[in-house]
DNA sequence: ATGGGTGCAAATGCTTTGCAAGTAC
DNA sequence: GTACTTGCAAAGCATTTGCACCCAT
């Protein structure tokens, strides 16, 4: 199986784009820990390594990951966009709480079954999907019972 | 059953606000033959019919709708908001195209059965879902069977 | 060498906010 | 009368873009 690098490599040679290292250093950071994360931290994240890349850098970069199909690009509700990886890992989706941004993640492959049954009957051709259930953890519906959030 | 301007006045009372003229123009447009729309497309829309209501009335006022839960926010991957009725609508999620921007709703009980059981398993109180299914409908997955887009 | 890449700062697009004047209760 | 509301214009925020200089191939 293709490394997450040759992947990159191979998607950019595809394009005509070149493998700079600002783009090396940035799919490094972005694979070495995170899972969820947002340009942002990514940018602090960066810093705090003694990584300087521009913000401008970063967001023309994640494009290219999320093109090249190491990365998928997630929106909970807000207005900024949230990054997770697809490179290793299996399709879930995500429980988020409104109360600490905890997000839970899962797997249900009778949901996805079911969403093919959906796609069949209104002849539409799935690309990507994503399932989003909001509310209280755990942690956070004990503390509610009690107090006043 | 409470009427949409039941529930609404409703809701502005318990919070102390008002019902004004602004607000009720919005509430009788909004349900007047919208599905989904955007904060932008409702002003055009108010501005043909000859009323006037200032743009930031209008993001106070959805605000206000979504809170008393008239109203749903839905973000479809893009960076602005799409709102679309609650009030006499069963839940339902949605097929998405990515050619031509057509949304299909749908609703698949046995979904949210499965949903409810994942929640069951992490313990996790849930407020709402959403499901979107991106893709191609019927009629954009033929056209691009014969031509590129 | 050269076409793509980078950082910077300015621009964009949607949404929110401060403020002075208006209005529902 | 007194909060709450409104419209306007300015501010915010995440993201994108124009441009002059830089570098991978």
């Amino acid at each position: 199986m293709l490394s997450k690098e040759d992947i990159f490599k191979k998607y950019l040679a595809s394009k005509n784009l070149k493998f700079t290292t600002e783009r090396q250093v940035i799919l490094d950071r972005v694979f070495a820990d995170h899972k969820h994360f947002e340009a942002d931290e990514l940018l602090v994240d960066l810093r705090l390594n003694d990584l300087k890349v521009s913000k401008a850098t970063i967001y023309r970069t994640l494009a290219l990951l999320v093109q090249s199909g190491l990365l998928r690009e997630v929106i909970y509700g807000e207005r900024h966009a949230h990054y997770e990886h697809v490179y290793g890992h299996e399709h879930h989706d995500h429980l988020v709480c409104n109360n600490c941004d905890k997000i839970i993640e899962f797997t249900e492959h009778r949901i996805e079954k079911l969403q093919e049954e959906v796609c069949k009957k209104y002849k539409f051709k799935a690309e990507s999907h994503r399932l989003q259930i909001q509310g209280l953890c755990e942690n956070c519906s004990k503390k509610n019972n009690c107090a006043v959030k």
